[in-house]
RNA sequence: GCGGAGGUGGCGGAAUUGGCAGACGCACUAGCUUGAGGUGCUAGCGGGUAACACCGUGCAGGUUCAAGUCCUGUCCUCCGCACCA
């Protein structure tokens, strides 16, 4: 048969329409036996596919495509990350209505995903912005409430004074509002609705070695950190003239007789009640500063109070200041200042002149004094009353049950990670479903008045309210438990509350009585494989498995953790950026499969680096896949009548080929199952599809099937259309993916002669040929009498020989 | 500062358990194919040499018959966190 030439965009065309009218063809199967659930993170619908995408979901669909011909069920579902600031922006910007934006960008990134030829289900579809899936999130959100943990409290908020409006962290540029770049933000305290993530601090930790091993290493680490546990003690001071207290935490309480002084957060609720009338201008720039945060340049700075406050352990007066590297978010909100053991505090008093008093030793030599630095070591108590003398890890836990005794402190647990602040003063979210009442306080808006609707109708002009709060057909409602004329709640949610459960909703994604049956996520639940960008190693993923283990505890799943495994990709780089607009760097993946076809740009990204690790796109890259999908086309092609002859026995060129075949069938298939590197995968089968070229004209038809069917199926994870196209051409049917992965013969592994290599002191000097299975003793021989062996042996006496048979000879010559 | 990843040809990268460094691809060179160009096929391609020798995995040591791989020290790059008391 005269081989064809690779016509990519026809032979695509071809399966594309027929993929897309076989609605059974991905369908996820009922009732698995043998499950399989990998899944990839869900996009964001900008409108376009970007290379981080086309990246992300080759790497999951080739994952997808090996199981399933391995036997498993798989469950491969999509959605979209819907709600978000960006819908809006882009009402403002052209007029549209986000809800139009968003469907229309959804529309056009399912149609590039499909043109990718991804086998996902897409009759699990779910969008996050619509009611069938946000009414949910208010139903977790009632649940959560009902166990205290979704609670309000003030907190701060970004606001722009000329816009009049509250500002989302991505609106503030160096400081100032994004759309007037010469206006500082303020900080304004709000009320907000948080939800309770530090009730499950110690579990969201003690969980983290469940994952071990499934997780990478790297995003545990980051885990932990972010969740920032530590142990010391809390302690109150009492404040000369006035019934307060103030209570810190410290991690040192042993080194209390050096506090020289307190200092608290700008905004701790006592800053402003003891900064005398003249500094509440200062306290309010102070917590302007830190809410625009330069992080490294703020300089540490801060002013005495004029009030003093007693440390309980000796009853020193101590000043009471206040300091903008306090942080009202963690702890207590106040520190006690020892600037002899710690170095902020010795920098800060250093400044302002504060004394510097010495309370712990080195064990072995002496302080300088005056000292030049903090020294935060561990050592012995000095100027401690009774507890001098102590080694530190002794007086702490001394100190500790001597503050508990005297009822003025005891030991505390603090963690750096904060409860989740969910709400959002936008338009385009989840509306919060509570109802304010004048009589009642805040209600909870009942189940089944759910979902608690978003309006279409709204006007998004940038400034002022959110658009819910000048809704006024939105927010005036009946209070549910009085009737009497109330307000609904106009802030939204934050939309990691939609990406923290979406993947339980695909088990069960049109259920609508519930956010999905318990029963059915049994089934499914936990996802064998989780894939996504680094980028979300602590936010969504520690949101995700918080939010897991409240479903847990509401009794609706039973696993404790979402997924058993977690693999994060590189990202695409040009030129060594990121790629993105403001740089021009952007290499559209559309325009590359309209020019290359999707096989070849879904076999470039997981060619061009290990999946893992970032990859530099270079164009001339992409022209070598497709060069090499028109040499395997042409081959299978040309070859494709030759399988109906008889079969004879195996040729010389045969049982070279098969060899390569098994040797590539047993790589893939490890790989798949171990380690991923799939840009080995795709250079065993260049190799395989070379090692055809240079035996082609020996291959009988007794081998030839087999390696045309095999070769087929082992790009099927890779390129699915030209291995559609082939499958075809070879006469087969049936979808490839209903048809099991090659298994490997080892027969077909065996070589009767192989080559070993022959070492002199270490470096390679010949090659010998030997029968397979040769002794040591015949190796050592063949390898001694070799020409090349001797002479750079030059007559020195040998030494040893090390060999390893069938793997290699060293020679070990003296002198 | 703390934590993590990495440093191999002109380039992207390979080397899975300490055992042939540079698989595979790009770029480049030559031959064949072609009216020409491109495509395609075959071969070459770390430095060095006429050919060997020799040198070569950031740098300096070490262990070993044998080191990209293990150990010690050191330099550089990238990423994450960064006043967390």
């Amino acid at each position: 048969m005269p081989e064809k030439q690779y016509q990519h965009q026809a032979i695509e065309e071809k399966w594309h329409a027929r993929w897309e009218q076989d609605p059974t063809l991905y369908k996820t199967p009922e009732n698995p036996t043998r499950k399989y659930y990998v899944l990839e993170m869900l996009p964001y619908p900008s409108g376009r596919l970007h290379m981080g995408h086309a990246r992300n979901y080759s790497i999951g669909d080739a994952l997808a495509r090996f199981m399933r011909m391995r036997g498993y069920e798989v469950l491969h579902p999509m959605g979209w990350d819907a709600f978000g600031l960006p819908a809006e922006n882009a009402a403002l910007k052209s007029g549209r209505q986000p809800r139009e934006w968003t469907l229309r960008n959804i529309a056009q990134m399912k149609k590039g995903l499909k043109r990718l030829g991804f086998s996902l289900d897409w009759d699990r579809e779910v969008a996050t912005c619509e009611p069938e899936y946000y009414r949910w999130n208010q139903w977790f959100f009632l649940r959560m409430y009902e166990r205290g943990l979704a609670y309000r409290k003030e907190s701060l908020v970004n606001w722009c004074p000329q816009c009049a409006t509250v500002l989302a962290n991505e609106q503030v540029v160096d400081g100032c509002c994004w759309r007037h770049e010469g206006t500082p933000v303020e900080q304004r305290s709000l009320e907000q609705w948080f939800l309770k993530t530090t009730a499950y601090a110690e579990e969201l930790l003690d969980g983290i070695s469940t994952l071990e091993g499934g997780w990478p290493e790297r995003v545990l680490t980051m885990q932990r950190n972010w969740i920032g546990k530590s142990e010391g003690a809390e302690v109150d001071f009492t404040i000369e003239g006035s019934a307060d207290r103030i209570r810190i935490f410290t991690t040192r309480i042993d080194t209390i007789h050096g506090a020289t002084c307190l200092i608290l957060a700008p905004e701790h609720p006592l800053a402003a009640v003891l900064a005398g009338p003249g500094q509440q201008a200062r306290l309010k720039a102070m917590v302007d500063d830190q809410g625009r945060k330069d992080p490294s340049s703020l300089e540490k700075d801060g002013f005495a109070t004029g009030r003093f406050a007693l440390n309980p352990f000796n009853g020193a007066q101590t000043p009471i200041w206040i300091g903008n590297f306090v942080l009202m978010g963690y702890g207590t909100g106040a520190i006690m200042a020892v600037p002899a053991h710690d170095e902020r505090d010795f920098e800060f008093c250093t400044k302002y002149g504060i004394p510097i008093v010495p309370v712990v030793q080195p064990a072995s030599g002496e302080l300088a004094a005056p000292l030049q630095q903090a020294f935060c070591e561990y050592g012995i108590s000095i100027n401690s009353g009774e507890f001098s003398g102590l080694p530190t890890p002794e007086a702490r836990s001394r100190m500790t049950a001597h503050a508990e005794a005297s009822g003025f402190g005891q030991a505390a647990i603090t963690y750096r990670l904060k409860d989740w602040g969910v709400s959002r003063q936008r338009y385009w979210g989840t509306p919060i479903p509570m109802v304010h009442c004048s009589q009642c306080g805040v209600v909870p808006v009942p189940d089944d008045q759910l979902p608690v609707v978003l309006p279409l109708d709204v006007e998004i002009t940038g400034a002022g309210e959110s658009p819910l709060a000048r809704h006024e057909e939105f927010w005036r409602t009946a209070c549910p438990q009085c009737g009497a004329a109330a307000r609904r709640e106009t802030d939204t949610m934050d939309t990691f509350v939609d990406s923290s459960w979406y993947f339980y909703r695909y088990c069960d994604p049109h259920n609508s009585t519930a956010a999905f049956d318990p029963a059915v996520v049994a089934q499914w639940f936990p996802i064998d494989q989780y894939i996504g960008g680094v980028e979300h190693a602590i936010l969504h993923l520690i949101y995700s498995r918080f939010w897991t283990k409240v479903m847990r505890d509401l009794g609706l799943i039973t696993n404790s953790e979402p997924a058993t495994k977690l693999f994060t990709q590189g990202m695409v780089l040009k030129d060594g950026a990121k790629m993105s607009k403001s740089l021009g760097n952007i290499v559209d993946p559309e325009e590359l499969v309209a020019a290359f076809g999707a096989d070849t740009c879904r076999l470039y990204v997981l060619f061009a680096a290990p999946p893992d690790k970032d990859m530099d796109w270079q164009q001339s890259g992409v022209e070598g896949q497709y060069r090499f999908l028109s040499r395997v086309y042409r081959f299978v092609t040309r070859n494709a009548d030759r399988l109906a002859a008889q079969p004879g026995e195996l040729s010389a060129a045969d049982k070279r080929a098969l060899r390569k075949l098994h040797q590539t069938i047993a790589k893939i298939t490890l790989d798949f199952e171990q380690r991923w590197h799939f840009n080995t995968c795709i250079a065993a089968l260049m190799e395989l599809t070379n090692e055809l070229y240079l035996c082609e004209e020996g291959l009988t038809s007794a081998a030839l099937p087999e390696i045309l069917r095999s070769l087929t199926q082992l790009l099927e994870p890779f390129t699915p259309f030209l291995s559609a196209e082939l499958w075809e051409e070879l006469g087969l049917t049936g979808p490839i993916s209903q048809h099991p992965w090659p298994s490997v013969n080892a027969a077909y592994l065996q070589e009767d002669e192989i080559e070993i290599p022959v070492q002199v002191n270490g470096k390679l000097r010949s090659k010998i040929k030997a029968p397979n299975g040769a002794p040591a003793a015949a190796l050592e021989s063949a390898a001694l009498s070799d020409e090349k062996v001797i002479a750079f042996i030059a007559g020195k006496p040998v030494a040893k020989v090390i060999v390893l048979p069938g793997k290699l000879v060293n020679i070990v010559a003296k002198g």
